[in-house]
DNA sequence: TGCAAAATAGCACGGTCGTTCGTTTTTGCC
DNA sequence: GGCAAAAACGAACGACCGTGCTATTTTGCA
C-alpha cells in the first residue's frame, strides 16, 4: 500500500561484491574440473563460505553454470577480442586474433579454456548450459570469420577465399594445440600452430586450385 | 596338498561372457556421458544387474575406466586402423586411416570419441586412468606418424616433408570435425575436414617454402 | 547327482551432491 | 542509533556415489 519501497538502485553494493568473489572463484574451479566439476561444496570452500550462502547468489547450479560460462566470455572478449580489433584490419588483425587466441589457450598455466572442455562435455547433454556455451562460441567464430571476411575485402587474402573453411581449419589448429599441450603435455605444440596459421595463409595467396589470378593486394 | 586344482584354464565362459556384456554396455555410456560420468550405479541399471555384481568384475572404478579405455582402442584398431593398413603404403593408406577415422568420429551416431572426450578430462586429473588414456592416444599418433613416414619414403610425400607438423594438422582437422559435428550440429564438416586433408597433401607436394626440387614419385 | 567354486545379490557404510527452510548476522538508509 | 531489508549461516532432506561385507544362487566338473 505504502510508497513502493523505492528503487532498490545501487544499494547492491555488498552483495553484487561477493557475487563478483564468487564468480571468479567458481571460474577457476571451472577451468581445471570442467563446468560439469563445479559444484557448491567445493566453491563453498574456496570462498570460505557457507554452501548456502554461496547458493544464494544463484537459483540454481545450472544458473551457476550459465553466470560462468557469461564471465568467461566477458574476459575472454577482454583479453583476446578487443586488444585485436585494434590492430589494422586484414591480415594483421586475424594474425592478432589467433595468436592471442593461443596464448589464452595454451599459456594460462591454470586455466583450460571453457569453450573446448565445455563443448565436449554438453555435446550431447541439450539444455540451457548447453545453449548458452553454444550462443558464445557461435559468437567467438563469428567474429574471427568476420576477421576473414576483412582480410578479402582488403585485399590481404584472395576474393575467392573459402571463408568457412578457412575458420574450420584455424579452428583445428587451435584444437590440436590444446591437446596436445594440455593433455600430452608436448612442447613445440604452441610453435606448430603458428606454423600451421602461416601454412594456412601462405596457401591461400599461393593457391593453385583455383583458376583466377592471383590479386592485387591493395596493402602495401 | 592335492594336485593343484587344475588350471581353471577357460572355464572362463560365464564370468568373462557377462564382463564383455558389462563392458560393451559401459563403453556406450561412457561414450555419452564420458568416462567421469560413467557410474556402476547407472551401469547396473542397464545391465540388469545388482551393484555389486558389476562392481565385482572390475576391483575399483578406477579399473573399470581403464578396461573400458582398453575396450575402446580394441575396437579403434579394428574399425580404423586394420582395415586401412591394408591399402598400399604411402598415400593410399594415410588417406584411408583418416577416412575411417573421419567416419569413427562423426558419423556413428550414438557414440563419441573417448580419446577425444578423455584428453578434455583428464589434461589436469593426474592418475592411471589419465595414463592409459595417454597411452593409447600416442599409440595411435604413432601409427599415424608411421604412415606418413611411410608415405614420404614411398615417394608420395616430399622428402623435407615436416612430419610431426603434419601429423599436428590432421589431428586438428579431426579435432574441429569433432566440434563441429558433435557440438555445434553443423552439417558440411564431414567435407571441410577433408577438403583440408586434401589441402595438407597438396600444399607438401607444391610446397614453395622448401628450397629442394620437387621430388619425382616413384609411384605410376 | 553332488559339491566346491565362481558368480551374483542384498544390505549397509560414509561421503558428496543440489536444494530447502528457518534463523541469525550484517548492511545501508532515516 | 534504530530498523527494515538484504545477506549469510546452519542444519537437514533425499538422492546417488563407490565400496566392503555376508548370503545366496548359479555354474561346471567328478
Amino acid at each position: 500500500m505504502s510508497a513502493i519501497p523505492l528503487p532498490p538502485s545501487r544499494s547492491l553494493q555488498k552483495g553484487q561484491q561477493t557475487r563478483a568473489a564468487i564468480l571468479d572463484a567458481a571460474l577457476n574451479l571451472a577451468s581445471s574440473m570442467g563446468l560439469e566439476g563445479l559444484s557448491i561444496g567445493a566453491l563453498a570452500e574456496v570462498t570460505q563460505m557457507s554452501k548456502s550462502g554461496v547458493f544464494a547468489h544463484f537459483g540454481s547450479r545450472e544458473d551457476l553454470q550459465i553466470a560462468v560460462i557469461h564471465e568467461y566470455h566477458a574476459r575472454f572478449e577482454e583479453e583476446v577480442f578487443f586488444p585485436a580489433v585494434r590492430q589494422p584490419r586484414g591480415l594483421p588483425r586475424l594474425r592478432a586474433l589467433f595468436e592471442r587466441w593461443v596464448q589464452r589457450v595454451a599459456v594460462e598455466l591454470d586455466s583450460g579454456c571453457i569453450y573446448i572442455s565445455g563443448a565436449v562435455e554438453f555435446d550431447d547433454r541439450p539444455g540451457p548450459v548447453r545453449d548458452a556455451l553454444a550462443a558464445m562460441v557461435c559468437d567467438w567464430q563469428a567474429a574471427l570469420q568476420k576477421a576473414i571476411d576483412l582480410s578479402v575485402e582488403v585485399g590481404d587474402l584472395r576474393p575467392d577465399t573459402d571463408v568457412l573453411q578457412m575458420l574450420f581449419e584455424i579452428h583445428g589448429l587451435i584444437l590440436a594445440l590444446h591437446h596436445d599441450a594440455k593433455f600430452l603435455r608436448q612442447p613445440g605444440a604452441i610453435e606448430r600452430a603458428r606454423t600451421g596459421f602461416d601454412r594456412i595463409v601462405q596457401h591461400d595467396l599461393t593457391a593453385d586450385v583455383s583458376n583466377k589470378p592471383n590479386p592485387v593486394s591493395r596493402r602495401a
